[in-house]
DNA sequence: CCGTTTGTTCCATTATTTGAAACTTAGTCT
DNA sequence: AGACTAAGTTTCAAATAATGGAACAAACGG
């Protein structure tokens, strides 16, 4: 890992560093880093020193120790404001919440991964960035599966070229050809399903959010359990998912930030 | 601004454009960036291209206007699980919550200024990101100046260097001198206090949390509003706040990261 | 249809990045 | 202690990438 996309020059590379130190998801010694990076043991070097300096990265003195630093937690404050639809969709998650009781979940497309940018938890409450920014497989969730059936060409197949294909149960599809099938299926019909397919026990039942233009800008899933309900018991409510994601797209497509001043 | 630190070459004079655009809040056009930027067009379209190219920022082709990228909300859960407070100081937040019922924050310092990295609302609860990755000034608010108090001289001296003294409210501290008084005060008492300094008729009552060496890592404050309390009755619980403080100190000091596999 | 504003590309000059190797600690073994 | 090893830091000439003035294109407005 590592080896992303260092071609647009020096601000590529370093931020490849920068996915390195969060990929790692505890503090890392350098030599930790080093072992895993294509950069010379000198480069490598600069890059966190510049990072550290620019507070993308905090330098633990004692343990000697990269991690992420807080100016990110800052600068995604104001992405996870601005450009993610959860401020938008935020009333209707509710909605959808006290009517199904279920865990909702609302996600975008980066990279080909799943993020997760809000979240309605059945039993309890939100919990902060331990789910807005959490990232996901496309290939094996609902909500992947519906905003990939719903990309465009060009961006499905840099998507699809992105994706591990880990087994992560019997039911994961496993191959490009099993998931393009599995698409088409979802174009058609307008939902996807999760059957378990990530975590064993887990469905959900999941709609794209589109824009006027039919390619997809999210996604709205209803997530249960087989030991609480049906796959059948969950696309009954599809309609009125995709009710709602009708009416979040079109409050996305009407927004407009206030003119300046 | 945007002048912050071009200093550590070219990446960090794109994190300055990065910086520039997540901080007008909404989605800029290209012109709008170059009227307050201090780089020439075409060095500044070549950063928000990278930029743009590497997820850092997300460009709307329809609006032709560029915002802060969903890359930003995937970094940021790494580093808010990684290295902030919050995880740690999670169970204590919701103790104090509990026997307070009042607003709580849970602060870090970044650059400066003061970071929100975690939150219980008195009324409604937690609303993601919409309090985490929060920024405010130090200088006028509790949180901010209980971490100012017990910051080294080194550390203390660029904070300032950093502080706008913007006159709030009539009781906004809005000099470097009324503000080292101030912070002298903090230093010999141990926790501070917003007497409406930052927004009219909201008063708090902060408390560093301190290092094993005496460095503030963070603070923790209980809020409320005239109407519904006085200072003083705050300060009666600031032996209350000292001492969950402390216990997330230690937390945060005994706290390792599971060994590498 | 022409002037204007806004956004994009070119390219010779200039400044920065690069990385092998040398160096400095800090740690371990005998 | 002393010799050996691993981890982190600095150096510097060569290689590469960034710079920005100016020319170009596209979209807009009357």
């Amino acid at each position: 890992m590592g080896l992303e996309s260092a071609s647009d020059g020096t601000v590529g590379k370093a931020l490849d560093v920068l996915d390195a130190v969060a990929g790692f998801g505890r503090p890392v010694r350098f030599s930790d880093l080093l072992a895993t990076s294509t950069y010379p043991k000198a480069t490598l070097y600069r890059f966190l020193q510049t990072l550290t300096h620019q507070g993308m990265l905090a330098y633990d003195e004692d343990r000697g120790t990269y991690a992420p630093g807080l100016r990110l937690v800052r600068l995604a404050h104001a992405a996870w404001s601005t450009s993610s639809l959860a401020p938008i969709a935020k009333p209707y998650l509710d909605e959808l919440s006290r009517e199904t009781g279920e865990t909702i979940h609302l996600a975008q497309m980066d990279m080909g991964q799943v993020i997760y940018v809000d979240k309605r938890n059945a039993a309890k409450r939100v919990e902060m960035f331990s789910s807005a920014g959490k990232v996901g497989p496309a290939y094996c969730t609902g909500v992947g599966k519906a905003m990939l059936a719903f990309l465009d060409a060009s961006a499905l197949e840099a998507a699809l070229a992105r994706q591990s294909f880990h087994r992560f149960t019997p039911e994961t599809l496993d191959s490009p050809d099993k998931l393009k099938r599995e698409l088409d299926a979802i174009r058609s019909r307008g939902h996807a399903f999760d059957r378990e397919e990530h975590e064993p026990g887990i469905i959900c039942c999941a709609v794209p959010i589109l824009s006027r233009t039919g390619r997809a800008i999210g996604a709205l899933s209803v997530t249960s359990t087989t030991a609480r309900t049906t796959l059948g018991a969950l696309e009954a409510q599809a309609d009125h998912i995709k009710d709602i994601a009708t009416k979040i797209a079109s409050a996305a497509e009407d927004w407009r930030f206030p003119e300046r001043q």
